[in-house]
RNA sequence: GGACUCAUAGCUCAGUUGGUUAGAGCGUUACAUUGACAUUGUAAAGGUCGCAGGUUCGAGUCCUGCUGAGUCCACCA
């Protein structure tokens, strides 16, 4: 026991002194014994999220490493062996495009301007410093992950084993080339899954069109107008659908009508997509470049396999006209000759009138372009079948996700989930194990239909991907003359194995899967959770986690949306400057439950920087006391009440009744303590152990024992009895380093540097989280 | 249009099988304090728990409707 020295919690010497020290041995690793030989009470595993390594940690990232290092710390208190496994993620899209913008822009260079190789190692390069920066941080947080497990997502470990899973499902069937309708971004010229999607509010025209029905009597009158937003894709239309339902129309099912402009004809067909009583209730269907019309082809077609439509491109990845439109358009960029389409269909009496409306788009969530639906030829992923096995996950609890209220949003979307499109047309990331005998190209014909050729043999054929003359799906190159396709996977498609990834990659697969818990942003519960679930049932049948804590989002200190523009933002650097990394972890429980979001603020880091000082001078308190008590060495290895008191009786000292009234109330505090943290109640939690120890503790029970600890200023002697102080001296030791036991947790620093001075007796051999103090 | 969430003290939020007098932090007011702590203590003020119904012996809590705020999804071709 030492006494702690005089005046206020100095937060930054010791958060650096504690942090020196755990990280002086490999106390965190999963492979750590702790010094007591009792045998472990079971296994407890985390993998952290990879944090993308391009960037700091912000605010939002740190407070769900709070939540993850505090049940870490817990689960190591009580006995579990605990594996938490941290990580980086390559970031695919985002990583590539951050590189852009962050270094290329700046130099006035463009990715072409380097080779795929030499691209690549670059980018490795810069995610690798980020890498260590973002490990400091981590560290910094308290966080007391195993850091030598850091795991980048594009080791080769990890990528063999990617690779292998794409392998495993494309020869199950689950994975498969198609051409099919995509999300494509003009900007980042790729394929965006759905779940990479955001839906902006614009103001747009409405155009109604009147399109002639193709009549033997060439009656002028006879023609339907058709509202649209999208005048410039009526070549790709390749029908016109009415709702069956709807009387003014639906005796015309089955005739023609002729698309403006080109007179090509197409059939009216029905629909019980099409809404009455938008615009005039006629779709005009062009299932090239639009999600729905897409569905309603698929569905008519499978209804009507005797009057099947078509589908038909005309616009290119690079956005121009291409197929079957009017020739001076062929080539020319979409929306730099719209004006003169509509002019033109102006001139020819096609336009009845135009509405300015609100419409919604979809856009790329990263680099906010307008979506533009297209049909390629894409690799997916079917995931009909998975669709089930996640609804049961959640519904039986296999998966406990807290909270239970989330989960109307993973319904939903496992009900509306289509096929994943898992290529993305970057370089970096996973190149795709996919090999072509001769070089691929893909074309859009006259008639706007996407063809997919081979050169073999300096011919060009259809290609067929279940030609294995044509395409092979394997790691190594079937022979020199065999060309690598040129895609990558999307990030999702590592990040979504990457529980089992990490624990296959040292070997803990079979001991710690599946995992106890995940932590992640709400955000991400079907961005990233939801794949996890459907890999990890996929390869094994089996969840990925057992239980599924969301956090809810950050505010800024003002409690709006955090944002750079709006200033509100804070950074740890200020954090770890003026209020200790204790109370901004304070900050992220305090009062607060699953899933709900949370300002934190310059009150609140006051608060809880108040609130360290507390558990500082209260321990000071009890140090100061109990200078000339020399019992520790039997103290310390009881860890409840009951035995306590016995130590206590056997000594033949005299247990007070506010001593003894306040054992009884601390043991049934840890009690709950328990039942709550078993339930992830942590705001409640903490709550609590803010109230008890400075309401209770401090301001009752501490003050109270000073009539039994203190001598009296006058006399110089103390006011009781040998016997009773050595009782109150054991009581509030005990009591304190419960409290210090049950706040570590949270606060970690402060209670470590307390616990080695009052505890450990500067001996430092290990974090206290490995003794076992706990009553459970 | 559908789903979900929120509405409790001046502010930010707790309140999980319905059960005494509804809690915390910050803020406010008054007083105290040289010996753990002014990053303190003691005490006080402050709420018809959004509105209207209903179920119940009993509702902040359950149900219905309404109002306002937010999120997600769908869609407005």
């Amino acid at each position: 026991m030492k006494i702690l020295p005089k005046g206020q919690y100095d937060y930054q010497s010791s958060e650096e002194q504690i942090l020196t020290f755990w990280h002086s041995k490999n106390f965190f690793s999963t492979e750590y014994k702790p010094k007591n030989n009792i045998p472990f009470n079971g296994s407890w595993t985390l993998i952290c999220p990879p944090p993308n390594a391009y960037d700091r940690p912000h605010i939002g990232n740190l407070s769900g490493y709070a939540y993850m290092d505090a049940m870490a710390r817990y689960n190591r208190m009580i006995g579990k062996h605990v594996a938490m496994i941290p990580g980086k993620d390559h970031a695919g899209l985002e990583g590539e495009a951050t590189y852009i913008k962050d270094v290329l822009d700046k130099q006035g260079k463009s990715k072409f301007d380097f080779s795929r190789d030499e691209f690549y190692r670059m980018v490795w390069e810069h995610q690798a410093k980020f890498q260590k920066i973002i490990q400091e941080d981590e560290k910094r947080i308290g966080l007391s992950a195993d850091f030598e497990k850091d795991l980048y997502t594009l080791d080769p470990r990890v990528v063999n084993m990617v690779l292998e899973t794409f392998i495993e499902l494309y020869n199950r069937g689950l994975i498969y080339k198609g051409v099919r309708i995509v999300n494509w971004d003009p900007i980042a010229k790729s394929t965006i899954p759905d779940n990479q999607c955001a839906r902006k509010t614009r103001q747009a025209r409405l155009y109604y069109i009147k399109y002639y029905l193709d009549d033997s009597n060439q009656d002028i009158n006879n023609f339907l107008i058709i509202a649209t937003t999208r005048p410039e894709t009526i070549f790709a239309d390749t029908a016109v659908a009415v709702n069956p339902d709807d009387d003014r129309y639906n005796h015309l099912i089955g005739k023609f009508i002729k698309i403006p402009l080109t007179n090509k004809k197409i059939p009216i067909i029905s629909s019980k997509r099409v809404v009455r009583d938008f615009g005039t209730g006629v779709l005009k269907v062009t299932p090239a470049h639009a999600n729905e019309d897409w569905e309603i082809m698929i569905e008519w077609n499978r209804e009507n396999p005797d009057k099947k439509i078509d589908v038909v491109n005309v616009i290119d990845k690079e956005s121009c006209y291409c197929g079957c439109v009017p020739s001076h358009y062929k080539g020319k960029n979409v929306y730099s000759v719209i004006d003169e389409l509509i002019n033109e269909l102006h001139e020819n009496g096609h336009i009845e009138k135009i509405e300015e409306v609100e419409q919604n788009v979809v856009i790329s969530d990263r680099t906010k372009a307008i979506i533009e639906p297209m049909i390629t030829s894409q690799w997916f992923m079917d995931v009909s079948e998975f669709k089930d096995p996640l609804r049961e996950m959640v519904r039986t609890k296999a998966v406990d996700v807290h909270p239970q209220n989330m989960l109307g949003r993973f319904y939903d979307w496992v009900n509306k989930m289509r096929d994943w499109a898992i290529s993305r047309n970057l370089w970096w990331g996973y190149r795709l194990p996919v090999w072509y005998s001769g070089e691929l190209k893909e074309t859009i014909d006259d008639d706007g239909h996407v063809k997919v050729l081979i050169n073999i043999n300096n011919q060009w054929v259809d290609f067929d991907p279940k030609n294995s003359d044509h395409m092979r799906v394997q790691i190594d190159s079937p022979g020199d003359s065999w060309k690598q396709d040129d895609d990558i996977l999307d990030t999702w498609f590592s990040s979504g194995q990457w529980p089992y990834l990490t624990l296959r990659t040292y070997g803990l697969f079979d001991a710690n899967y599946p995992t106890d818990v995940l932590v992640s942003g709400s955000d991400l519960l079907v961005k990233w959770d939801l794949t996890m679930m459907l890999f990890s049932w996929a390869k094994y049948r089996d969840v990925p986690f057992r239980n599924l804590y969301l956090t809810g989002l950050v505010k800024g200190t003002d409690g709006q949306k955090m944002s750079k523009s709006r200033g509100n933002t804070i950074s740890l650097d200020e954090i770890i400057q003026n209020y200790g990394v204790d109370s901004f972890r304070l900050c992220c429980f305090y009062q607060n439950k699953a899933g709900r979001s949370y300002a934190i603020t310059y009150d609140k880091l006051t608060t809880f920087r108040n609130f360290n000082n507390k558990i500082w001078n209260a321990s000071k308190f009890v140090s100061m006391n109990l200078e000339d008590y020399s019992y520790f060495d039997e103290l310390n290895r009881i860890n409840n009440v009951s035995e306590l008191k016995k130590f206590i009786l056997d000594k033949r000292w005299i247990l007070d009744s506010k001593d003894n009234e306040f054992l009884d109330y601390i043991d049934q505090f840890e009690n709950r303590y328990h039942k709550l943290f078993a339930k992830y109640r942590f705001g409640i939690l903490t709550e609590e152990l803010y109230q008890s120890f400075w309401h209770e503790f401090c301001d009752k029970y501490i003050e109270d024992t000073k009539n039994r600890l203190l001598k009296d200023k006058n006399t110089g002697d103390y006011k009781v009895s040998e016997e009773i102080r050595r009782a109150t001296q054991t009581a509030i030791y005990f009591i304190l380093k419960k409290y210090i036991y049950m706040l570590h947790p949270f606060v970690p620093f402060v209670t470590e540097i307390i616990w080695q001075n009052i505890v450990e007796d500067s001996k430092f051999e290990e974090p206290m989280m490995y003794t076992r103090f706990f009553n459970i």
